[in-house]
DNA sequence: GACAGATGACTACATTTGTAATATATCATC
DNA sequence: GATGATATATTACAAATGTAGTCATCTGTC
């Protein structure tokens, strides 16, 4: 019985890690805490707010005078489904070519790497 | 001096699919070639390869009667765009934790843990 | 209890995307 | 050179997205 994801635009990913990071936010905390990081309007950000709500991906709780905001769907599934959809669309769904190009490109430090092999080794084992 | 790559979109990325595998192909082609895949009426497929000229992904060589369409824009530039926008958005620009997240998920043979594993370590050696 | 300020609701509007249909130009054939 | 088949060009139209503005309401204050 899993939920259907709503499916969360790019700019709605800022409003969304707000709230994964921070719990529950009024409206004014959530343009608080994007101010430093976006140009927007704090309208604009109302109106994402807004959208995200009747797409199901925040609940509201009434405060009285106003609401507090806050994610009703996790980050993990959120996070998983948008790379199943990168994947596919990029890698035709191939995982391990995705990886593969992912491993090559990216500028690692030697620990990273080790970090990395960690978690494969972890995989192999397991 | 890089050229501004186009954005494209979800289903434009088929398009460009088949002309990065394929090479210059006329449009019946290009449907052709994606008629075991999707669902689109050929108008359809059109519509996308016009947008794709008009957003420069696409060149056309005129051959008379008809247009022969081919890649405009270097797959490997277009992938490595589109997995930046994508870790920018789900991972705020962090890459390794992207990777992270992305190995620990993948459901991975052994073959292939080792093959990724060969890639990390070659990353290391040089 | 009238008013300023905060908050949310409703409205706006251009662009992009998904998904096509209609109209026009051109080629190949009789 | 008229006709049917092809290919391209133009147009359509709703939903989603980015980016806000205006209107109505609640609230605390004097």
């Amino acid at each position: 019985m899993k939920k259907e994801l709503p499916k969360i635009a790019d700019s709605e990913w800022r409003v969304m890690q707000v709230l994964w990071e921070r719990g529950p936010q009024t409206a004014n905390d959530v343009v608080n805490a994007l101010s430093s990081g976006v140009k927007w309007k704090p309208r604009t950000i109302k109106t994402l707010i807004s959208r995200l709500v009747k797409k199901g991906a925040i609940k509201v709780t009434d405060e009285g005078y106003r609401y507090r905001y806050s994610a009703a769907v996790k980050e993990s599934a959120c996070i998983r489904s948008e790379t199943k959809s990168f994947v596919r669309r990029v890698y035709k769904g191939a995982m391990t070519p995705a990886l593969a190009a992912f491993l090559e490109d990216a500028d690692l430090s030697v620990e990273e790497i080790d970090e990395l092999q960690e978690i494969l080794d972890q995989k192999k084992g397991g």
